[in-house]
DNA sequence: GATGAATGAGGATTCATTCAT
DNA sequence: TATGAATGAATCCTCATTCAT
C-alpha cells in the first residue's frame, strides 16, 4: 500500500539476539559484575524491563550470549575440521579456528576466559549446555585422534588425554592473547604449539 | 558458644595468618564475591572488625592470601627444579610440585584458578607482586631450557615458547582437577603431559 | 500497614518535592548526622532506593531541602521589601518575613540553623548556590540602605556594615526562638530589635 | 637522692588539661564528627584507652573543652566589665573581650560556633553548665544596663531584651570572622557595632 | 509487548568503647 | 595507671527484579 516499509518490529528472535549482542559489548567492557542490567538494555536501545521478557535474569542473559557464541565456534571448528585431510591439518584447524574466532570476537574471548571459567569452578554447574558443548569440542578431536591411531597414523596414545592437551594448550594461547591485550601476539606461538603437539604425537 | 570471646593471645603475625587462612578457606568455598568480610572473621574466630586491624579492605585480603600462597609455590618449585640433572627432570618436577601444591591446598586452587585469571584479565594489573611471580615461575623453566638446548640436550627451540606451553599445560592439568572436583584425577594425565612435552622437545 | 505499596502517582517534581518535605521533618527532628536515609524513605512513605532516583546522596538531599527553602524565603522577603516606602518599613519587612516564614517552618529554622551555619564553618563551602542566596539577601538590606543615606533619609554609614547589623540581629531573634522551642516569644523582641536599629541608624 | 627529677607523672588534673588541650586542636581541625578518639590521644601523646580514664565518651570531652573555655571567657568578661566606668564601656569591654578571646583561640572559636550551636538546638540539653554560663554572660549586661537605666543615663528599655541584642551582635561578628577565614576582618565592624548599640541605647 | 519508576535486601567499612595485660 | 587490640553496631548506597501503566 506504501512505499514505508511497515517497519515491522524486530521479531521475538531478532530482540532476543539484539540483547544478547548488546549484553556481549558490555560485559566485554565492564566484566559481569560491573555491568548493571540497565547498561545492556541502553546499549540495546530498549527499556531495562524488556530485557526481562527474554530473559530471566542478568545470569541467563550472560549465559545465553556464552552458548550462542559456544555454539557458532563449535559449528565453525567442526567445519573446518571435517575438511581437514590428516590428524595434523585437523589438529591445526582446531587451534586455527579458537585462535580466528577469538581473534575476531574479543568481546566473547574476554568475558568467556575471565569469567566463565571462574563460574565453572565455582562448584555451580553454571549451564549443562555451555559444559557439553565444550566437552564435544574435545570429544571432536579426540575422535579425530583415534581413527589416525587405529590407521597406524599416529603414536598409539591415549585420544582423550592427547585430546585434553591439545584443548589445554589452545586456551592457554587464548589466554596469552588476552594477557597481552594490546600488542598481537604474533602467529609464532600457536605454530610453535601446534609443531609441538604433532612432534610429540607423530610416530 | 561462649559469651566471653577468647580474646586469644596470638602475635600479630599469628593472627594476620590466620586470617589468611581462614580468607583461604572460604573464599575457596564460597568464592570472592559471593564472601562476606563477616565470613571470614567468624572462620578465623574473630570478630569482623579485627580482620581490618591486618588488612585494609576485603580486596587486600584476598590478595595477600594468594601472594602468600604464590611465594611458597615458587620456593618449593625453585627448590625442586634445582635438584633436577636434566632437564626433563625439571620439567617433571615443575609439574609434579605443583600439582602435589595444589592437591594439598585445594583451597588456594580454587581461589586461584577461578578468580584471579579472572581479575588478570579483566584489565587490572591486580597486584604487581603476584604478577611478577607468576611470570619468574616460567623464567624459571626457560633459563632451564635454554641451558638445556646450549649443551645440545634439547631442541633447539625459543625456550620462552617452550615454556609457555609448560605452564598452559600445567595450569590446564590444574584445572582438570578442578572440573573433576571429587573424583581424583590419576597420576596418568600428568604423567602424560609430561611425556608429551619431553617427546616434543627432545633432539 | 498494608502489603502493597502505594505505588502512588505522583509526577517527579511531585516525588521529589515528597522527599525534600520528609527530609525537613526528619532531619529538623533528628540532625543531619542521626538521620538515615531510611527514616526519610519511611516518612515519604516510599521506599529506601527511591530517594536515590532523585538524589544523589544524603547530603545533597540536605542542601537541596536548605536551597529550596532558602530561595522561597529570598522571594518573599524581595517582595515584601519592594513595598516598603521608607528604609525604617524595610528593614522591618525584612525581620518580620524572616521570622514569619521561620515561625511557619519551624522544620527549616532547625535545619538551617543548627547544622547548616555549622557547615558554613566547617571550611567547606557547602553549596555555592545557597551561599549567594545568603549573601543576596544582605545585598537587599544594602541597597536600600545606600539609597536612603544617599537620600539624606539616614546616618550616614556604611550600609554594608549596617546590612551585616542588621542580618546578625535577625538570626539572633531566629535562634532564641529556636532556644525557647515551645514557649512561643513573643513579638517584643522583635519590635524591639527593629526599634533599636532605626534609632541606630537614624540621623 | 638523684640528680635526676623524678619525672613525677602529669598529675590527674594536668593529664585531663592536657587531653583538653589536643581535643581543642583536633577538634577545631577536623570537626566533631571527623574526629576519632584516637586522633585525640595521639595528639595528646597517649593511648587511645587512657582517654576513656579521664572522660566516659567523646562527646562529654567535647563538652569539657567547650566548658572550660567558656568559663575562662567568663572571667575575663567579668573582670573586664567591672573596670568599666561607663555602661558604654562595659559594653565595648563585653565585645572586645569576646573577640580578643575567639581571635587568640580560633580553635575554640570554630568548635563553639560550628558545633555546639548545632548541638544546642538538637533537642538535647547538651550540657546545663554551658547553658548556664551563656546565661550568666547575658545577664552580666542585663544587670548593667539596668543599673545604667536606674540612673538614667541610659534609655529606659528592657535590659533583657537589650543584652539579648548586644549577644546577638556579638555572636554575628564572631560568626563574620569565620567566614572570613583568613582574610582579618578589621576592627571596623566591631566598632561599627558598638557605636550602633551605643547610638540605640543612649538617652 | 514495552517501559522505567519503585523497591529493599545486601555488604564493606568505620569507630566509639571495652578490657586483658 | 596506661595501653591498644579487639569488638560489632551502625549506615550509606547499589542494583537485580517487579509491575502498574
Amino acid at each position: 500500500m506504501s512505499g514505508i516499509p511497515p517497519r515491522r518490529k524486530e521479531s521475538g528472535e531478532q530482540r532476543r539476539s539484539a540483547i544478547l549482542n548488546a549484553a556481549r559489548r558490555v560485559f566485554a567492557l565492564k566484566g559481569y559484575a560491573n555491568t548493571v542490567v540497565e547498561d545492556i538494555a541502553v546499549e540495546a536501545g530498549i527499556g531495562k524491563g524488556t530485557v526481562y521478557l527474554y530473559f530471566p535474569s542478568k545470569e541467563q542473559v550472560y549465559l545465553a550470549a556464552l552458548l550462542e557464541d559456544a555454539r557458532t565456534l563449535d559449528c565453525e571448528s567442526r567445519r573446518a575440521m571435517t575438511e581437514a585431510r590428516t590428524w595434523q591439518e585437523a589438529l591445526r584447524a582446531y587451534v586455527e579456528v579458537r585462535l580466528r574466532y577469538f581473534d575476531q570476537h574479543q568481546d566473547f574471548l574476554r568475558i568467556y576466559m575471565t569469567e566463565f571459567r571462574g563460574m565453572c569452578m565455582q562448584g555451580k554447574p553454571v549451564s549443562a549446555d555451555l559444559y557439553r558443548l565444550a566437552e564435544a569440542g574435545e570429544a571432536q578431536i579426540a575422535q579425530i585422534f583415534a581413527a589416525a591411531a587405529a590407521r597406524g597414523e599416529m603414536r598409539d596414545v591415549d585420544p582423550e588425554l592427547a585430546a585434553l592437551t591439545v584443548s589445554d594448550l589452545t586456551r592457554g594461547l587464548m589466554e596469552r592473547r588476552l594477557r597481552t591485550w594490546g600488542r598481537t601476539v604474533g602467529q609464532a606461538d600457536a605454530e610453535f604449539a601446534v609443531e609441538m603437539m604433532c612432534r610429540a604425537l607423530e610416530r
